[in-house]
DNA sequence: ACGCTGGGCTAAATCGATATAGCAACTGTT
DNA sequence: AACAGTTGCTATATCGATTTAGCCCAGCGT
């Protein structure tokens, strides 16, 4: 009901408190707790099962072993994912996750800030939305470390693990360039954050080595924040709009979800009438017809980097951040064969 | 750097810390604490952004406004979804989730129930695994709600939400059995959970109540813990080895995914040479060509009972289990069209 | 003038674990 | 025998908030 606690264990075994918080710390050599006095509370505190009351050692030590995570959408498939992975990787070092979604949305993002440090979370993990940088500024004076994730702050100092996202968008920018495609749109979020700006970059870039016209119209930037219909028609609007349009690179998995429901909507066929290719895999890429070339991030890698970072700054906390970029992998398949 | 503390604002205010809780847990009227003060510490405390460190709170009233939740994999579609409702809800009564993903083995199970516990989560919603009736007695007696989630346990009372797992398959199997298929065979877990065998079962009753051929050798059951490439194999094994089967059902989302691909890595084609239909719903399972039959869980729905289920015991707790029984709805696709 | 009531606030205990300081008993040294 | 050093353990304060008990003063009645 209550649940055992030292004092529990003291009373049974005839010690103090005290002692009990020694052997079970494992300072007993340490502290010159005898070796009978010590077995005896081993064996008193498995026989109650007793297991610490981590809010009262978080009180007192000033560590919860929970690490904050926030990310942009635990419904998304790269997100949930990558959250499994880092949930195991944690685990491995006696850590648990308490997490939250921001929906890319700064105030929700600050909410959740707030709401991990006053649980006092040991560390941060955090998919940043605008705006953010002063907030991540702030958290980092209160000495607990932060790694981000996915995108950073370009002027703002900190860990964060990322994949090279120019060069990913520029690999299926050639990509699509080198498979004879001539005119190919980009449709993108409507964000000025570095792993979006990025991939619309290196984009431009393959279009520019490849020669290819690329123009502003070619580009469609749309909010976060619309719904399914919306981002379909949206979508639909733009692949329609552009006259000898032959192939399309959506930047994230739910665009190239969204677009491939809009092009079929359209009744064209892909990787026939127009290419495609998305950032992100995805079964649904994998097993689509004709299956969808994509720019895919190594989740697993992007995951454990992420939790050794931490525990690294969590251990042994260091002046210099840890920035770790990690290669994208560009998959081909049917919807960008050649033309 | 420390945080704000409520000493820091009775210090400043010139009063106790007695007082300012009071004012801050909105008991000053209660407490006969006078406007003025009341007033005066309200405005410190906004002016220096306080905020009640959660882990002293809790450790002294017991509260922590921190939810565990268990979910059987937090990178499939299903549980994420569900999962980012669930957090929604219980964000507007103010409590934060604390997560894991069981993988469907009781240890783990076991392991995590025992981190919620011993982190003071003021309730629990779980994804039982097998085996895990006794654990759940146990929790139920430790005075927090616990509800369980996607499947229960007949002989234990307990809080649940779940779909009717039964009338699903049913559905699905009569629907199949309408559009003309003949020899339909189930592809499921090795489980002895009841939303399989509700699965199980109803699927069961549709062949014998169209008078279909149905016998063991059309059932395949598959361990949970197998890898993709197992799976695929398997799942190709079982559909060649059935002389004349015209369609399948695959009792989850992720049976259904692999056994697209192992249909498709047959040549076979899905809708024409083999009526297919899935247990819930994926955005792979709309786009697909042909688009696949599936019975669509209702997440929100499920979401929010289960979180209105846990508020309304975490408030006001009752004798009688809340056990509700939600509705899929069959959604017709391509693959199960008539032959 | 004395007791009583109620208004306005605070001291101190408490939650469970940990960290610090230190006490008692014994051993060894010269 | 006196002192230092070690061994083995404990008392107490502490983390930050909440809660209980209760203090002090003013006003009121008699």
């Amino acid at each position: 009901m209550k649940g055992i606690s030292i004092k529990d264990i003291a009373k049974q075994a005839g010690v103090s408190p005290t002692t009990v918080s020694f052997v079970l710390n494992g300072k007993a050599k340490e502290k010159r707790i005898s070796e009978q006095v010590s077995k005896k509370i081993q064996k008193i505190a498995t026989r109650l099962k007793y297991k610490p009351n981590q809010l009262a050692r978080g009180l007192r030590t000033g560590k919860t072993k929970t690490i904050g995570l926030m990310v942009e959408d635990i419904a998304n498939n790269f997100f949930a994912s990558l959250a499994k992975v880092m949930e195991d990787e944690a685990d491995k070092h006696g850590y648990k996750v308490l997490y939250g979604s921001t929906e890319d949305n700064t105030e929700k993002a600050r909410g959740l800030l707030e709401v991990l440090k006053y649980r006092q979370v040991d560390g941060y993990i955090v998919t940043p939305t605008k705006n953010l940088e002063k907030d991540i500024e702030l958290l980092k004076e209160t000495a607990k470390p932060v790694v981000l994730l996915d995108r950073y702050f370009p002027h703002v100092s900190s860990h964060y693990v990322v994949v090279d996202n120019y060069r990913g968008a520029y690999n299926a920018g050639s990509h699509l360039a080198a498979q004879g495609y001539k005119k190919i749109g980009i449709v993108t979020i409507t964000s000025d954050q570095i792993q979006m700006k990025d991939r619309l970059d290196g984009f431009t870039a393959a279009m520019k080595d490849h020669h290819l016209p690329f123009s502003k119209a070619q580009i469609k930037k749309l909010p976060f924040e619309l719904d399914h219909e919306s981002f379909n028609a949206e979508i639909k609007k733009f692949l329609t709009s552009i006259k000898d349009l032959d192939a399309v690179f959506f930047a994230t998995n739910y665009l190239g979800i969204y677009g491939i429901e809009s092009i079929r909507s359209l009744g064209w066929q892909i990787g026939k009438q127009i290419g495609v290719a998305s950032f992100d895999d995805h079964d649904l890429f994998r097993l689509h017809s004709p299956a969808i070339t994509c720019v895919a991030q190594p989740i697993t890698e992007i995951g454990r980097n992420i939790i050794e970072v931490l525990m690294k700054e969590l251990n042994h906390p260091s002046a210099a951040p840890q920035q770790i970029v990690l290669e994208p992998a560009l998959i081909v398949r049917e919807s960008s064969m050649p033309l």
